[in-house]
DNA sequence: TTGTTTGTGTATCGATCACTACATAAATTG
DNA sequence: CAATTTATGTAGTGATCGATACACAAACAA
């Protein structure tokens, strides 16, 4: 049986991704309703009846921000042939994804919510379990580099992963104060610079 | 002529610094004035007649956090007796001053106000224009290092002020999230780790 | 056609936002 | 003692917050 009632009169996809945009610029508590519908394209009525709530819908703008903004920063991670190429993929990328020009500046895990003291504690934990799992992701790669013979086992993969995010992190705020392309690249290669030193 | 009518019932220091910690803790949007009243320990009225407005208040806020903990972070950039034992104190100091455990984790420059696009602009222009003023702090002391023959003329002083500044405001993100005083201790070094191959 | 189901638009809801009018309290000045 | 000046507490202001009640519109099933 597919659809009964009255079909919807707008693009779900699209209007969540104009959700996620609205959410990426402003973050989640600036992000008013009145700023979302407008946005979308529709009525409040219609963004309840289709995505829940206002928290609902942020969840599900996470999740296609990961899967759409993050995915190019991330996902070749795995696949890279060394660990020292899928962490310079991933500061490059950073450089490139944060200066795009037709979508906001940073990175939205990022600055979606970073104050934790916020009226919504289930936005701000989700927002920094996403974070957590980028410096997993880091750290689980650089564990594989030591098994693999790319790094010394006496590498300090976790201390080197923490490293590694704490700068792209970085790049967030200096890519919302403005940093130009060239700039974010030459604040990864700084970063990069360390590898020499720190995995011998 | 001394105080003329009823004096203030209050401590105007102490409640500033109340007011200094619900911005740094909440960010200026997500502090409400309920939040702020109760913790100054005052009425909305004073506060009024006392700062002037939210805005005004969160200005002096501002103003007393740079004064008195931003202080211990950048005071010695201009007296250190090199430029890399400034930027390495900025980074060792930051680590320490964001687990201190008795006040907010991270910098409340970096974290009350990052997204730019609320409903305050005046308050985002004065934070960025902050952070602006570290990155310009450290490229000078970079370029004084020049001058006095520690550094090479080829030092881009300018890629390097831009990487320890992202790597100094990464860590208000890290240490938000809960990262220990090790943790940042680590990162610090880390970033430092590339200071040879960045100045040769 | 009639009944059912689902989406949309209008017009709100109570709560909270930053902020203030107003009367009173507490000090100095004459 | 007034008279003046400043601060405080109560009780609100209009505006906006996230979220909905409700009537109607548009599809399907019978």
């Amino acid at each position: 049986m597919p659809q009964r009632g009255r079909p919807r009169g707008f693009d779900r996809e699209e209007a969540l991704r104009r959700a996620m945009e609205v959410f990426w610029t402003r973050g989640y508590d600036n992000a008013s309703l009145a700023d979302l519908t407008r946005a979308m394209g529709i009525n409040a009525p219609s963004l309840y009846a289709t995505f829940g709530s206002k928290e609902a819908l942020f969840h599900e703008a996470v999740a296609l921000y990961v899967q759409t903004e993050g995915s190019g920063i991330w996902e070749q991670v795995e696949t890279a042939p060394t660990a020292h190429a899928a962490i310079a993929h991933v500061l490059h990328a950073t450089a490139e994804a944060f200066t795009r020009g037709d979508t906001p500046r940073g990175c939205m895990i990022v600055l979606a919510a970073p104050q934790m003291q916020g009226a919504n504690a289930q936005v701000c934990d989700a927002l920094k379990a996403h974070r957590k799992e980028n410096g997993c992701l880091l750290e689980r790669r650089l564990r594989r580099a030591v098994e693999e013979g790319e790094l010394p086992a006496s590498t300090d993969c976790r201390a080197l992963a923490s490293y590694f995010v704490t700068v792209q992190h970085g790049m967030s705020i200096q890519a919302r104060d403005g940093a130009s392309r060239e700039t974010l690249l030459r604040i990864a290669d700084c970063a990069m610079a360390s590898w020499e030193a720190l995995t011998s």
